[in-house]
DNA sequence: AATGACATTAACGTAAACGTAAAATTTAAG
DNA sequence: CTTAAATTTTACGTTTACGTTAATGTCATT
């Protein structure tokens, strides 16, 4: 009898298997390797071997383009996840983290005014089509 | 008797005051003008005067890139400000408006998905550090 | 009219974030 | 083993969003 029924999940991607996944170019993850955002492991031939952990730092820095942060932010940022283990790094890092929540929260404030700002224009914009409307 | 007591607003600004103001330099300004986000008068000596409009144009713009987008979709956006009058324009103009709110929506909801993030780390530090401290 | 502060355009420079092409390897498939 | 597809490094190119002179012009004061 079978005792695992959970199927040999992929361990490892290739730089084009996740490239296609996330719709970016390889060279876009070779870059994100060249300034130290990715660290893969390597083949015997030296092509690159993802893991699940890279991949899930690939999303966590597409994520923080998505929003605006550039590359050495979101750098910064990933460096939360490794670290050495020394309590006052560990200290530091939980106040730099403190402060990074702190502008996302701000982010979040500032997108909900632009969107009151976009709100306000449509209903403007409802008003404008109405009178044109009624004119007719 | 003087019947207005309302100090005579000043309704218009020069570069560099708006430089000032905003802390991005006048180079900025020229060069939002120069792509169009901008279009101040100007005076017989050619110099350019913003109004209160051209001014809250410009911390539109500012504040559209500090949430990360690019001064071609600001351009996008900030057209909605300047519409003929048209029905027709109008109703399009709505529903890239309608487009536009659910792309904000949904930087928003990503932003909080970060900052989630975010909260667990600080969980997992704050308990590491709990253990770091305990074996002391 | 001359001085100094601020303004103008023109034009070249730059950093970030990749795009793209070339030449050589590696890997998978037959 | 051979071939095609995928990957590698190297290196120059491109776009965006300004920075930085340089050469002149304008404006308010003296």
């Amino acid at each position: 009898m079978p005792a695992k029924t959970k199927r040999k999940e992929k361990e490892t991607y290739s730089i084009s298997e996740l490239a296609k996944e996330f719709e970016i170019s390889t060279r876009t993850i070779r870059y994100y390797e060249e300034i130290g955002l990715l660290s893969p492991k390597r083949t015997s031939g030296n092509q690159r071997v993802f893991t699940k952990r890279d991949k899930a730092r690939l999303k966590l820095i597409l994520r923080g383009k998505k929003l605006g942060f550039s590359l050495s932010e979101i750098k910064e940022m990933i460096e939360m996840y490794d670290l050495a283990g020394e309590t006052e790094q560990i200290k530091l890092t939980l106040r730099y983290g403190e402060k990074k929540l702190k502008e996302i929260e701000e982010k979040i404030k500032e997108l909900e005014m632009l969107r009151e700002d976009l709100l306000a224009i449509r209903e403007m914009l409802l008003n404008r089509l109405k009178e044109l409307e009624g004119q007719k």
